[in-house]
DNA sequence: ACTAAGTGGATATGACATATCCGCTTGTTC
DNA sequence: GAACAAGCGGATATGTCATATCCACTTAGT
């Protein structure tokens, strides 16, 4: 009985590769998206294209082992957030973080804007994290917290929001302003005390 | 003497022609970018390729005839604001106005988002339309109506934000969600009474 | 009827990403 | 240390796509 394809152990060599592979492509992924070709990657990492492809079958599956992990960690992030008591802090802060998590990763932001194509992993992890968030989302109504109007569906959304802001640099030495926007938008939904 | 290129009188049918490609330019580049092609503009039209190319150099060429009337308005719009008593609340019209026109044309919102290569008419609307709402914001901020760290640099962010966020469909028989966050921005920006 | 102007669309051009192929090198095994 | 499977590199085939031109043919205007 021989083993699978994918859990075959490889060379030292190939194995050693192959995490330069995935290092590389973490920072370019990272620094232009995933726009960037296999080619862009393999150079980066003193390879040649040849050598990637033969480890990866095309740019999806690598991009699916450089996110699956972070996506995983994001998706217990928001599990967390859930036992707080505060739902509307517990809330803001998974935002927060979330959101800094991508601000310095532009293939992370596509790979969560993106519905379509994301591979199996990906898509599960994802629809974890709105799960949570829409749970969040309505124990924060109910606790008084949020616009009696907010619901699942401005998630995305506000996401998307922040996320069409987040190149734009941090003025003088402050940090950069999706922070303020992103304060300003949840604060625009707050459940204020009627007049 | 002889006229210049410009105002050269055509013959009929390409007079007819050129309307034709305008007016065709319009719908392509409304519904799919300024990206569309001159192949499809050309088609749409009825047209072949090169009776487009006869009358317009390239696609920035034609971008900018179609375009620079719509943004003259706009800026126009701006201007009338500043007429208006309460800052505030002209700046929320002037907004709710400019961005209902972009929400129907794709090629709108890219050319003012873009700060490159636009033409220049196109280049001076926009900086036409960023000075008048500079003024605005800062006699809002002098009447008390906007948070005292507003700034003009708060105004290409905004729209950016609602921007990202325009071409979702608008839920049941309800007008499009992209008012209720650019309702739910200006609010979160407002000055709020002491506590 | 003559001709300058206009027309269409096949096609040249050039950019670019994906993926493969194969002669050569290297790690591993016995 | 020989033999060989595994791995490597990168030139290149392939495919896609947008831009822009060219020229044989048609038509408006006089």
């Amino acid at each position: 009985m021989r083993m699978s394809d994918e859990t075959r152990v490889l060379r030292r060599d190939a194995e050693h590769n192959r995490r330069r592979t995935l290092a590389a492509a973490r920072e370019v992924f990272a620094a232009r998206g995933l726009q960037a070709t296999l080619n862009d990657v393999a150079h980066h990492a003193g390879l040649g294209v040849g050598t990637v492809y033969r480890r990866f079958p095309n740019k999806e599956a690598l991009a699916e082992v450089v996110y699956a992990a972070a996506l995983d960690e994001l998706r217990d992030l928001a599990r967390a957030a859930l036992a707080e008591p505060d739902a509307y802090m517990a809330l803001r802060a998974f935002l927060e973080r979330a959101l800094e998590r991508a601000a310095t990763d532009r293939g992370l932001r596509e790979l969560m804007r993106q519905g379509t194509d994301a591979g199996e992993q990906i898509t599960r992890a994802r629809e974890g994290i709105m799960e949570r968030c829409g749970r969040l989302i309505t124990r924060a109504k109910h606790q008084g917290a949020l616009r009696g109007d907010v619901t699942v569906a401005d998630f995305a959304p506000i996401v998307a929001m922040i996320d069409a802001v987040m190149d734009l640099p941090p003025a003088g030495g402050a940090d950069p302003p999706w922070r303020r926007y992103l304060a300003v938008i949840l604060d625009g939904l707050r459940e204020r005390p009627g007049p």
